[in-house]
This record gives structure tokens, sequence and C-alpha cells, in this order.
RNA sequence: GGAGAGGUGGCCGAGUGGACGAAGGCGGUCGCCUGCUAAGCGACUGAGGUGUUAUAAAGCACCUCCGUGGGUUCAAAUCCCACCCUCUCCGCCA
């Protein structure tokens, strides 16, 4: 959520990037209503102020043994007309929220133009996609060479778009659980594992509500969201809290499954690991000052790297564009490793700073040193990285002619020696 | 799920209708004292909003907030109702 006043003062920005962001929000009734509560909010005040007064006379009269029922008259009169203000006041407010909570962020200044894919801007390729002498593999073919991926009885428990991991996969999955938590620990990310299913005022909190409620699984009673990704239960774990200074940045570091029902993909890649109504995932989380954030992204964005670095695996960096940054984001940069498959890049993780937009939601502040008044918190977050997407990426680069995999030797250790599978 | 107890400021905790944004303590900040530290003494120490000066900071005035939402009353932390959460016991369960 941005700052009233802050919309306040730049109407025509957040008209324009609301628009561009494909939202459809009517920015000039919110003003309208900002200031008419304003006014109201006024008034108020004023009636309750001469109440507050005349209360006080009626206990003091009473005290005294005098006769006060002139005055309570007059109060009771008072009262009725505060109600009334109260309601017209409580409805603004609601009708203020509703609206507010869809406007999106506004990007950094440095966030390139452009509305889709091809217009983000490559910042950096590392490593050099593997070159095939003989005919390579899906990874869907490779797992299900290699026994270790089962869609077809994944789509008889539960439907298309689930996999079941078997034998030497299941364990793949586990030793990449493990290798990225490890390793994120040691970069001082605090391992903390938390309830995959949220409550509405934290996946509000963090963006996902009120507009992608469809592309959420959700229980009605009670109401509860299954949550499409860590980083609504960990960001919303500091809500209500106020830090001093010292405290930040805090960084967290958290596996969860995550559940997306993919609502506006459907029919698009239904097949193997891509794309999952279910899936594993660590999620970094940091809270850290307003001053700092910034730099503070380019180091989450070096922890994901770190982890790519480590598996060996190609991947390249790109700086999203304006009309591809999500809801909540001011700034994002995504991690692509490369599929052979395909032929090209994919996201395995996504780094984004929120700035306030998320804090203020979820009241997240904290008192700078010296200074009184406190502040919002900048939130960031990352995938570090993406489980299901970092495993095919394995299977169909360090494949071999033979169907084999060879594994990369940072997972050896987690695989109990083995190097190779197949 | 049943029975009971409880939710008050950063923390502990008092407060059962009017002088209570709230005693007392702890913690914190500043000052005094002190060779340093400790102890001691004194002052200050919640959040949000509206108005004001200029929608800078600071200030000043007022308002709201004692789990959440309703209600009773001239007046609610205090009384009533509903819900949420915590604790204890029982049941159930991994």
């Amino acid at each position: 959520m941005l700052d009233i006043r802050f919309i306040e003062d730049n109407i025509e920005l957040v008209k324009d990037i609301t628009l561009r962001k494909g939202y459809d929000v009517n920015v000039d009734h919110l003003i309208e209503m900002v200031r008419s509560r304003r006014k109201y909010i006024f008034n108020l005040d004023n009636l309750r102020s001469e109440r507050n007064r005349k209360s006080k006379e009626v206990s003091r009269l009473k005290r005294a043994g005098e006769d006060a029922g002139r005055i309570i008259e007059d109060v009771r009169r008072i009262g009725s007309d505060i109600k009334a203000l109260e309601e017209k006041v409580g409805e603004l407010e609601n009708n203020i929220a509703e609206i507010a909570f869809k406007i999106p962020n506004i990007p950094h200044f440095s966030v390139p133009e452009g509305n889709d894919e091809d217009e983000n801007l490559e910042i950096r390729r590392w490593g050099k996609p593997p070159e095939f002498d003989f005919k390579y593999r899906p990874h869907w073919e490779i797992g299900e060479m290699l026994g270790i991926l089962d869609f077809k009885r994944a789509s008889k428990i539960a439907g298309s778009m689930f996999a079941v991991y078997t034998g030497l996969g299941a364990r793949l999955e586990r030793a990449l659980l493990n290798f990225f938590l490890d390793m994120n620990v040691k970069r001082g990310y605090k391992e903390i594992f938390c309830p995959y299913l949220v409550n509405r005022d934290s996946i509000t909190g963090t963006g996902q509500l009120p507009h992608l409620e469809d592309d959420m699984y959700h229980l009605d009673n009670p109401d509860y969201f299954l949550i499409p990704t860590a980083e609504v239960s960990v960001t919303s774990l500091h809500k209500d809290e106020t830090f001093s200074e010292e405290d930040l940045p805090i960084y967290h570091a958290s596996y969860s499954a995550c559940f997306r029902k993919e609502a506006g993909a459907h029919g698009r890649e239904t097949r193997g690991l891509m794309r999952m109504h279910q899936f594993n995932k660590v999620e970094l989380v940091k809270f850290t000052t307003q001053e700092t954030s910034y730099d503070e992204l380019e180091g989450l964005v070096s922890d994901a790297e770190a982890l790519l670095q480590a598996l060996e695996l190609p991947y390249r960096v790109t700086k999203l564009c304006i009309g591809e940054l999500s809801f909540a984001a001011a700034m994002c940069y995504d991690l692509e490793v490369w599929i052979p498959s395909e032929g090209r890049y994919r996201e395995v993780s996504s780094c984004s700073n929120f700035e306030e937009f998320q804090a203020r939601r979820l009241r997240i502040r904290y008192k700078p040193k010296g200074g009184r008044q406190s502040k919002f918190v900048h939130t960031l977050n990352g995938s570090g990285l993406a489980l299901s997407r970092t495993l095919l990426a394995i299977l169909e680069n360090f494949q071999q002619e033979d169907g084999s995999v060879i594994l990369p030797k940072a997972l050896v250790p987690y695989m109990d020696g083995l190097k190779k599978i197949g």
C-alpha cells in the first residue's frame, strides 16, 4: 500500500503506473473520499471534544450534589450527532481502503520502461550453456527413464501439473533442499519454518490479495489460504512489530511447499516440472532500513546467484521492466537458469525490493537511531531457490548420452557420495 | 470438542462506571554523583489521526486506541453480547 499523502501529491504518476500495470482503479474517487474523510474527522473531533468537556462538567456537578439534567440532555444530543458522523467516516474508510489496496507499488526510478518480458534488461550471464553432440532429452523423459520422476501416477492421485519424485529423485529433491538451507544459513540467514496455511490479513499484507485471489487455494471454514510462497508467512511473521534500528537488517530463509492454481496458465506447460500446482521452494526474506534496502537487494541477488554457481548451472540475471514488475515490487531482478530443452533461460528466482509497500500493510516499523518517529522497514525477498526448476535444470544440463545424469560436486555429499544417477 | 482462568504501554503488573492514556516496577534515554564500573538521586520515556504554521523538521491544540467487533449509558479499560487468541484440566490425535 502506498502512503495516502504520497498518492495525493502524485496523482498523475499513480494513475499512470496503475494503468500501465493493468489495474483498474479510480484514483480521483479515492482522493475525493480522502478529502471528505478529513473534513468529517475535523467535525467529529470537535464534537467529541465538546462532549468530553461537558461530561467532565456532569461529573463535577454530580460530585457537588448539583443538578446536571440540562447538560446531560445536551450531551445526549451531541452523542447522536457523533454516532452519525462516525458511521460516515467508517464507511469512507472502508471504501478508501478498498481502493488503496488495489493500487500497485511505484517502480524505482531506475526500472526500465517496457511492457513485457522482451523488454527486461539483461544484466549479466554466468556459465556457458552445454553443447550436446547427441540427441538430448527434456527432463520428463530423463526422469521417467531413470525412474526418478512419475507424472502418470501423480495425475492419478491428484491431477495434471503435479509430480511424484521416487527413489533418487526424491533423494535429489531433499539434497537440494538441505543444500540450499545450509548455504543460506552460512551466508547469515536464520532458518525459519512456517505454516503453509495463513489468514487473510497475512496474504493481503504481502500483496497477493485482493487481485490474485483466483490463483490461490482457499479454505472456506476457517478462512485460510494455502501459501503460494513462504514470503507470505515469513514476511507476516513480524506483522505489528516495531524494531529498533540496531535489530536490522534481519535475514530469514524458509523452506515451504508452495501452492498455486496457475489459473491463467491452463493448457500451457502442463508437462514436467516447470509449472506445478505444488512445488518446493526456499525463500529468502530481508527486513532492512530505508537507506540500505537497495544495497541489500544486490546482496540478496548475490546470495541467490551463489547457489546457482555452486551447482555449476549456467544462468543470467535480468532486471524486470515496469510492465513485468509484480504488484508489490518496486524493483526486481530475475535469475534465469539455462533450460536446454527449451533453448532459453527460465526463472528460478525473483529478487525484489518492496520498499515500504508490504511493511505499511503489515505495520512493520523500526525506530531510527536517535530519531523519535518510527519508520516503516523495507522488505525484500527472493527465492534461494525454487527446487523443482533447479532439479529440472540439473537433469537437463548434466545429462549424458546414455541417459544418466552427472551430479554437481556440491550435491555429492548430500547424496551420500553418489556422483551420478543412472 | 467439554470445563475453567485470562488477554492492559517495549516487558511485568494494578485498575469493577466519572479526576484513567492508565498506579507501581523492570527496561531505555538524558542529567547529577563517581578515579572507572556498580549502586544511588532526578527528569523524561506508547502508537495513530485531525487541525495549526507552509501537507520540511520541531512545537502547540484536540481526537482515537486497554485482544477484535457490536451494545448499554449523559459518561466504558471497567457493565452486556459475539468472535479471536493464550493458559490449565479432561477428551481426541501425529
